[in-house]
DNA sequence: TCCCACCGTGGAACCGGTTCCACCCTACCT
DNA sequence: AGGTAGGGTGGAACCGGTTCCACGGTGGGA
């Protein structure tokens, strides 16, 4: 509990000035080999760390960034968040979380992190910003990277929803399916998320162009989790003339419906198919067939964008990710 | 982009010294409350935000808390993480997270945070320390609280596992199994994990107490994760004479013996029953019977033992946590 | 021989807050 | 009237780094 040493304390050991210390501490060029050897025997003497408070303050930099996200709610943001780790943890940067539930706490999230010397960046996780969000990080000057968020305004890295929604409806389409649903997210959730209403684009036009339009009565929205998706199910399953197959707009949302069609005495895929949309973790433990994003790569695409941006190395292109695919496993089969 | 306003800035505006603009930041006693007025005028004039470095560097305080787990990996600590979140979101500290996928990174984040002006406190959920690694941070006089850890030298909450281990045994005895199996970690995992170690004690003792001893090869153990339990599970079942329930020491290991029941193609629980441990958000998705540990509410009380901890209330007690039990589903029936 | 580069170095000033001490002024007491 | 207590306030010093300017010494070129 001694008071940790300073850079002063070395300076005066290895008899040097403390411009010199510092000199050693960042490699800079322009020191004595011998001075430096010096230095660094003093600093191991006195076990000298240098403050980052100080270093903050005077650099004008934090070497911390923040993340924000909801979390919790969706085990798809954790596996992205995942991939953010992957980079982020290989530089010096530390990573600042921000848990989000409502939309009223990603303001407070802006706001906290609306003055320059508290984050060097942002990484924004599947939450659309407003435009007052936007121009406030903006004016900051704090550089901002979105992941699984289409914002043509900032460098981001997003997932062709559509595209999935299509896949989905293929893969139903080629086992032999004609009357199928959809269970997803209201579209005014208290995010503003909007890859549940593109998925469902991508899906229902399939079907359309197959000539087997979605029936108005087999779209079932809620607010995201697994229960309510589990209500929604219940409502399809119940219908005169229930669907043959089921497609849920996230894995979470898909389990609520295996969940339900258990409830409901359905075997699946003898009585009802179902395919979900993630391919988080767990789909793959339960053979829950899925249309495969790539989670963890998003985040890592998305963390390099930041801190290319951080380096000033112009504005990046997102880069590729990998393609969108659906893993079949064992929720999919013939209609009964 | 312009040069953010600085607390002169204000003082000269106010008409007052940067003693006083301090006063009223801090709402400190002794400022007359016209002063006061005119100060807050001038702030919200200048649109002054306080520089959260420079504070740091003065206080000697950086509202920052440190969490070291190994989050990916295992799906319980970002449920006892969400529980930290809930009591730390609602302070004024910020969340820096670290972290751990295998023992040397663990090293390196309690590296990084051994010095004091980077953290104010360490939360370490699910590690094990090293001695070195304690004694570092109580030499830096940082405190730190622990979150599923067993280690009675410092603040800490901690479940009972032996206490889970007997329950699941009792579960299975009661539904008529005598012949049971477990899968685990292995002892030498690269954490340090005990506890699935301590779930496995409770478990062989209580079964052999009902006279029904583990049989040796009916405990299984190696590293943590889904397909290595899926492997150990699917040696269980190809036994001579195969067990006619296993326990699992974790859900996420539960689910890859689930996984490999189905492709021996057998039912659950109609060949084989299964029991997990955890009660992990998609435990009740599959409907997988598991012994429930209050994940959420240890992350809340590790939080509130360090929050405590730092205002320098004493050594408060680990408060009592909800107790144990099985949340029975339906992966548990009768032997075959 | 003189001059000039240039390398290596020391140290003051600075980043933007907080804190503490000194000081003024008013009000109350004797 | 003189003394004192205490509220309100200004501002220098400080937290511990970084940076930039000034300066000494050495070596090479004219």
């Amino acid at each position: 509990m001694v008071r940790p040493p300073h850079i002063r304390d070395v300076a005066a050991l290895a008899g040097v000035g403390v411009g010199t210390v510092s000199r050693v501490l960042n490699d800079s060029a322009g020191v004595a080999d011998d001075t430096r050897e010096r230095v660094r025997a003093a600093m191991d003497d006195l076990g000298y760390r240098p403050s980052n408070a100080a270093r903050r303050l005077s650099l004008g930099r934090t070497q911390t960034l923040g993340v924000i996200a909801p979390f919790f709610t969706h085990p798809s943001v954790v596996e992205r968040v995942r991939g953010i780790d992957d980079v982020v943890g290989d530089s010096a940067y530390d990573l600042v979380l921000f848990n989000v539930e409502t939309s009223g706490q990603a303001e407070d999230a802006l706001r906290r992190f609306a003055r320059a010397d508290r984050v060097d960046g942002v990484l924004v996780v599947s939450l659309p910003l407003s435009d007052d969000e936007l121009t406030a990080l903006q004016d900051q000057g704090i550089p901002v990277a979105l992941v699984d968020v289409d914002d043509e305004r900032l460098p981001h890295v997003s997932n062709d929803d559509v595209l999935g929604g299509t896949l989905a409806a293929r893969h139903l389409l080629d086992a032999g399916h004609r009357r199928v649903a959809f269970v997803g997210d209201t579209v005014e959730n208290p995010f503003g998320f909007t890859s549940s209403a593109r998925r469902l684009e991508g899906f229902a036009a399939a079907m359309e162009e197959a000539g087997a339009p979605l029936a108005p009565e087999c779209i079932r929205r809620g607010p995201h989790g697994r229960e309510v998706a589990g209500l929604l199910a219940r409502e399809l399953l119940d219908l005169g003339e229930p669907p043959t197959a089921i497609f849920a707009a996230s894995d979470v949302q898909a389990f609520g419906v295996l969940d339900a069609a258990a409830r409901a005495g359905l075997d699946v895929p003898g009585g009802v198919s179902v395919i979900g949309f993630d391919d988080i973790d767990l789909a793959g433990a339960i053979g829950l067939t899925t249309v495969r994003q790539p989670l963890r790569e998003s985040g890592r695409a998305g963390a390099r964008l930041l801190l290319a941006a951080l380096a000033g190395d112009g504005h990046e292109d997102a880069p590729a990710l990998p393609e969108l695919l659906v893993a079949a496993r064992r929720t999919v089969g013939a209609p009964p």
